[in-house]
DNA sequence: TTGTAGGCGTTATCAA
DNA sequence: TTGATAACGCCTACAA
């Protein structure tokens, strides 16, 4: 077994300083041409790489990103992770990869373990957890230690760092007012209770929408459920009761769970009731009909966050100042929405 | 901002040494009660935690797995992921992802820098570049380096290490029985090429299910795409050709394009046409009709690879003899097949 | 041109 | 009971 050599081993083995080895793999002016390549070659033959750790604790700087979300399983995030890592190696950082599930307290404890030296900077979405719990005290002292944060999608005003989100509204009243122009009259909406950013501002662009089409906002057209859950009998009755010709989902599961509803109640999309679900991930793609979506362009949002957290990790940017980066979502069309 | 506060600053403070705080805060029954008091109190007042940076070079032990994986926007490596992340976490470590993006030097690069100290050691995937190329160089360095290595899924037997696979040939073998028990004929397979391992796998499986029923083996009967990619050309004109009254197809993605292009040719699933596809993720269980699919309990290997994995850097097992844990696959009957 | 010494934060050994 | 010292691996200011 190759053990990994170390400066002091080359040193030792060269009989010359451990400082004159490490000069010369720099390439250092103040060592002899000779010296320098003896001690490369030397070098080269056994492989020497410097040691990540011992270079981590001497600059104070670890070279890894800290990235904490609530589920991996989750074609969003994913996406968002693949953007981080896009930008991030080219950088030459590393992606530590934490799973808070949706609760509070794990969020909190993998904070408080990667705070701690590991990485250099954090990159995160809120679980739900927190969310509802609306304490944001360990992102706070996050922020206080002087460690770089940017939050994604699920984010707080409640912290100054800097944001990158999509226009959750935005995208709701783009939605609601293609249903609307192609003219459907009762446009339903299917997502979760406000404690959740993200839902909260899609709800506002729905009414939004309905506001400016002049339309009423009626409470039985709207579903909120507790959680990401799927609720299949509470998405039926809905369905059934409130008649709707149109639905918006806040995310694809619900839409394509909607739309095999609808079909098993006797109603057809796109043409007796229109359906468009956020997220736009695998599932609306493949979905029969195809569901039309809003894109949150996942990639762009990690490329965008990494760029954010390196340039204040490195010092490029203003630590005092943050900006929130908003991205618009694209309403992509597809089958099960009508003209 | 608080900076972070380490044993040097509380050892000025308290006007004691370093060492003396160090052992107070391990509670050492070196240190008196009044001294471990007063430096107990001190250190929780200003939340002192102890470097972790500095403790991985101490320790030589960074407590950090290193993940390596072709793609991370790929449900089953998502699942993988999980699992890794549910046992580590239980014991403490925390997981770097890096993505090899199916490249062999990004493969290679990846492990470089993870493997100069910043891991205890490695659970990855094979890409298919490295499959083709079939040079596993930088496997064996890692290995002879001492460092702990667990293979999954994509694997190969040039390297002498733990891994963790589902037995893919039973997988197929089981499906293929399958549509052959409910009547089948001419059972289709979608494929790729041989050079990726659980595709190799799989195709074997296909043909010993057939044998075993005396059914001939047709070329015609089996469509090897060069890539993960989809060709829906490429499918759409081995349908019609072919005319295969099932389908085994190796990813969810490729059986989900088969059962819409066969609607779309005018034939039925599953009346007309059985499809099984491999994977079992989210759009096999979403799909219209829903895909009958080769579950291949991703998590479970996560779990399973962290736990050999981990084991093998804390000295629990033998570091000179591995095993290779095969879990069985599972049919999970939906509505794309009849019986 | 080369080497010594100190430090990054922690722990362990040994001396006081 | 407390403290000094060395060590983990590397870097760098300064001395030789």
């Amino acid at each position: 077994m190759k053990q990994k050599i170390t400066l002091k081993h080359i040193a030792k083995e060269l009989n010359v300083s451990i400082s004159t080895v490490s000069k010369a793999l720099k390439n250092s002016e103040e060592i002899s041409r000779d010296t320098k390549e003896k001690i490369q070659a030397f070098a080269r033959l056994y492989n020497y790489k410097p040691n990540n750790i011992a270079i981590s604790l001497k600059n104070k700087r670890t070279k890894n990103i800290g990235v904490v979300i609530p589920d991996i399983v989750h074609h969003f995030f994913t996406t968002v992770i693949r953007g981080i890592e896009q930008y991030a190696n080219q950088k030459e950082y590393n992606v530590i990869v934490c799973l808070s599930d949706e609760s509070f307290d794990k969020e909190v404890i993998n904070m408080e373990m990667l705070a701690n030296g590991s990485i250099d900077g954090f990159i995160m979405s809120l679980s739900s957890g927190t969310q509802r719990k609306n304490d944001y005290e360990h992102l706070q002292q996050v922020v206080e230690q002087g460690i770089p944060l940017v939050l994604f999608d699920r984010v707080t005003d409640q912290i100054a760092c800097d944001k990158v989100v999509i226009d959750d509204q935005m995208g709701a009243y783009k939605a609601v007012k293609r249903l609307l122009s192609s003219g459907r009259k009762r446009v339903g909406l299917i997502t979760t209770e406000d404690y959740l950013s993200v839902s909260y501002k899609r709800n506002l662009g729905y009414e939004k929408a309905l506001a400016e089409f002049g339309v009423e906002y009626q409470d039985e057209l709207v579903l909120k459920l507790p959680s990401m859950e799927v609720d299949e009998q509470r998405i039926a009755d809905f369905l059934k009761n409130a008649r709707p010709d149109a639905v918006l989902s806040v995310n694809e599961i619900f839409g394509i769970t909607a739309m095999r509803l609808i079909r098993d109640q006797g109603r057809k999309v796109p043409n007796d009731i229109s359906v468009i679900g956020f997220t736009d991930g695998l599932l609306s793609q493949y979905a029969n009909p195809s569901l039309s979506a809003i894109r949150q362009h996942g990639e762009e949002m990690g490329r965008e966050a990494a760029k954010m957290l390196i340039e204040k990790v490195e010092g490029l940017t203003d630590s005092e100042s943050f900006v929130t980066k908003i991205l618009e979502p694209t309403l992509i069309e597809r089958d099960s929405t009508i003209n």
